[in-house]
DNA sequence: AGCACGCCGACT
DNA sequence: GTCGGCGTGCTC
């Protein structure tokens, strides 16, 4: 009996299946899907695999033996190995990472080398290194000693083993039943007060409980008497770490619909168990998409099947999650980056036997290991976010849609500005469209949008980021006792330093992109590698001391405000200030209570936000997306300006939008001021279509990195020549160019973009150029191929 | 990746 | 005449 296994080497070379022996005890005990440890290469170094295949043939002479069995039970499901096998064909990576992207961080270990001395090793070595025991670990020496060990090793007079550093850990729990009758008869001493007293209580308790409620009033001691009197029984039980979570949500019941967002959940559910089927539901700001997909859960739940349910990362906030725990309780896991390894571990597991039937995630939640799908829910889909922007590079509605197939369950894609290629997919009909025009709650009312075009008040600003305009309104709606959102549109820019004499900017000496002042740390930093330096008091290039800050960041705009407007309390939302857990929701949550009259933010507060005291929603700057060099800016623009208009007025009180900008005529600004999605689309897919962009052509990122330039280039005519020979006619090859911004880490960036309809090889020729660029020539030539990249910077 | 094989220059 | 440099190729 053989077993096909990938082992966790990624390299194009390895990408594939080998076939090891699997050693007798074993023998029908191992299932597809296991986790193992392998010898592989002249080394026999022990390394992970996971088992793809059984073959019921013989072994040949070279067949190794599978060194050690990881799971008892499958960590990966059929479906996974199936969906690994499809995305293989799109996603350039190679197999084992698709593979390792679909398991929780914990379970992938990692390995350690056992030292022991030969007798050839020299006495005093032998007591320096060891110290009279048996045996050491590599990792557990400092780099010192690792060298010369290493040294020693080489000389043959220390024996290397490798060893598994298994990090599995199950959080367990310890739980306690009273024996009643037992007790009740047993007699305790008149002079042991504390064990009569915990008699008595332990009398009171007829249920299960956990120990540690004990643990706080009575010592160790006291318990084990009892425990060893047999008057309770005291077990361990696997906790969930996140259950504190779940038992502080309070359950809520299903709301009353409206005609459109009931006639949208019957088409749904209509559906469910019958075919594979998309849906796109195009709902405007507060139409109550959120509810649509409670109930279509709920309703898929009865059926005995169980959801997907992807929101963007950003917006995975208590607000969210706690609605679907209030609805469906202990039957929701919950996966975001905020979770600890072990925390995702313990989601995971819950999914994983069972007893979870519905995960709320960011996009790696689509590969949830659940059984019977009947939904997979994305909402806010055009979020670039649901595309993962390093190894491997999916796309979770293209993982969803592959999911939905093998189950024959419903996709529905939610949002109130879907992406071009969803919206165009709708109207040629693959995709049913169900629309909600209507706020969920009566009373509120589509705000007024205004622009202000900042070039009319150039000179007589009071202060940069703000017009006179906005700052009455901001003005008003403080007399009001009502609350403010203003939104820095930062992508592109930031503050950066320049001389006044000599037009200098201070420039990372690693990448191409001028430094970002920091106030509070006053230091100024490097976005892409971290480089940090003070701020310089005269110019680097003249010695000047005419030196400006320039640009515009919150830091700058929050010090603005708080100069004009003295009496208001404002919070400042950004990286800088939510990078500690838990912080995001703490601002929103101070917010929500009132404690703040205005959140000042980056993009990060246009999503999901609810804060029915909200009248007026500013942004200081919508340009400055505006002018990137990426086909889908005008895209993200309007889809920015329409969600953060959606904040305001979301209850009964009328809200305003405010938006500043230089281009007022600009025609993403212009249809975002009007609310009008539609005409949006049919300007943009005129462009997409004259410039053979998606959803006309499909496209494919090839970016090329190495410290050298000319190496970079040179390898990137070579790339580019190479997809003309091979390649038809009609593709068309953009490139190489440079990035825009061309260096980084110290290393030049270049790009090259295909725009294709249908290209038979495309997969073969980039697999192959994938599998060129990792030979030794290539020094340390670094190739990414992106399918679909979502942002060409 | 990591390890061994193997073919050329510098040295005993 | 040999030691060791790293370019090349393979891993069930």
């Amino acid at each position: 009996m053989l077993a096909e296994i990938i082992v966790d080497v990624p390299l194009m070379q390895t990408d594939k299946p080998y076939s090891y022996r699997i050693p007798s005890q074993w023998e029908g005990m191992v299932q597809i899907g296991v986790r193992v440890h392998v010898p592989f290469g002249k080394g026999n170094r022990l390394i992970q695999g996971i088992i793809v295949g059984l073959l019921d043939e013989p072994a040949s002479e070279d067949t190794k033996d599978i060194a050690e069995i990881l799971d008892f039970r499958p960590v990966l499901t059929t479906e996974q190995l199936w969906l690994a096998e499809q995305l293989r064909k799109t996603v350039f990576s190679y197999k084992i990472s698709l593979l390792k992207a679909m398991l929780p961080n914990l379970l992938n270990s990692s390995y350690d080398k056992v030292l022991r001395p030969k007798v050839s090793l020299e006495k005093a070595e032998q007591e320096s290194l060891f110290g009279g025991r048996e045996e050491i670990r590599f990792s557990d020496l400092d780099v010192e000693h690792q060298a010369r060990v290493m040294r020693l090793a080489q000389a043959g007079k220390i024996e290397v083993d490798y060893v598994a550093m298994d990090k599995k850990h199950i959080k367990r729990e310890k739980w306690y039943r009273v024996y009643q009758d037992k007790l009740a008869d047993f007699d305790i001493s008149k002079r042991a007060k504390k064990r009569q007293e915990l008699k008595d209580l332990l009398l009171q308790q007829a249920e299960p409980a956990p120990l540690a409620s004990l643990r706080k009033n009575y010592s160790k001691e006291i318990l084990d008497f009892f425990e060893e009197q047999g008057l309770i029984e005291v077990w361990e039980e696997e906790v969930s770490r996140s259950q504190a979570y779940f038992d502080k949500v309070e359950a809520s019941q299903a709301l009353t619909l409206n005609p459109e967002q009931a006639i949208a959940v019957e088409q749904i559910v209509s559906t469910v168990g019958q075919e594979s089927q998309t849906y796109l539901l195009q709902g405007v700001t507060g139409s109550g998409k959120t509810e649509v997909y409670l109930q279509v859960i709920e309703r898929v739940l009865a059926q005995g099947k169980t959801a997907i349910m992807l929101v963007p990362e950003i917006s995975l906030t208590p607000q969210v999650t706690n609605r679907f725990i209030a609805r469906f309780g202990q039957q929701v896991a919950i996966l975001h980056s905020g979770l600890s390894d072990g925390e995702k571990y313990d989601e995971w597991r819950k999914i994983e036997q069972g007893q979870a039937q519905v995960v709320v995630g960011a996009r790696s939640a689509v590969f949830a290991p659940l059984k019977n799908l009947g939904v997979i829910i994305i909402d806010e889909e055009h979020e670039a976010t649901y595309k993962q922007d390093s190894n491997p590079r999916y796309h979770a509605r293209e993982v969803a849609k592959l999911r939905a197939d093998y189950n024959q369950a419903v996709l529905v894609l939610g949002s109130a500005t879907p992406s071009l290629e969803t919206r165009a997919r709708a109207s040629r009909g693959l995709y049913g469209l169900l629309r909600l025009n209507q706020r969920a709650n009566p009373l509120a009312k589509i705000p007024e949008v205004q622009v202000v075009d900042f070039r009319d008040y150039i000179g007589q600003q009071e202060a940069g980021n703000f017009t006179p305009i906005l700052l009455d309104k901001i003005r008003e709606k403080l007399e009001k006792k009502e609350q403010v959102v203003l939104m820095l549109n930062r992508r592109g820019y930031s503050s950066f330093v320049m001389c006044r004499d000599c037009g200098t900017v201070d420039q990372c000496p690693n990448c191409d992109i001028s430094l970002t002042l920091h106030m509070d740390s006053r230091s100024m930093n490097c976005h892409y590698c971290g480089f940090q330096k003070a701020i310089p008091q005269i110019c680097p290039n003249c010695q000047s001391r005419s030196i400006r800050y320039y640009g515009t960041g919150t830091q700058k705009a929050y010090d603005e405000l708080q100069e004009l407007l003295p009496e208001a309390r404002i919070l400042r939302m950004d990286v800088d200030t939510t990078r500690k857990k838990g912080a995001h929701e703490g601002l929103l949550d101070r917010f929500g209570r009132g404690e703040a009259d205005i959140l000042l933010g980056t993009q990060m507060i246009a999503k999901g936000l609810d804060f029915p005291n909200v009248t007026l929603v500013g942004v200081l700057n919508a340009d400055t997306a505006l002018n990137l060099p990426d086909f889908r800016s005008s895209e993200r623009t309007f889809q920015l300006l329409t969600q953060v208009a959606g904040r305001a007025g979301r209850a009964d009180k009328e809200g305003e939008v405010l938006i500043q900008t230089y281009n007022p005529n600009h025609y993403a600004i212009a249809f975002a001021k009007n609310q009008d999605y539609e005409g949006f689309y049919q300007y943009e897919m005129n462009i997409r279509r004259n410039l053979g962009y998606p959803p006309y052509y499909f496209t494919v990122g090839l970016t090329l990195s190495h410290k050298s330039e000319d190496f970079v280039v040179q390898k990137a005519f070579e790339v580019v020549s190479f997809l003309r020979e091979n390649l038809s006619d009609s593709i068309r090859i953009l490139g190489p160019t440079p990035k825009p911004i061309a260096r980084t880490h110290n290393l030049y960036h270049y790009q090259i973009i295909l725009k294709y309809r249908k290209e038979e090889n495309l997969e073969a020729v980039l697999n192959h150029i994938l599998d060129k660029t990792q030979e030794k020539e290539m020094k340390d030539l670094r190739m990414v191929i992106d399918n679909e990249p979502q942002n060409m910077m």
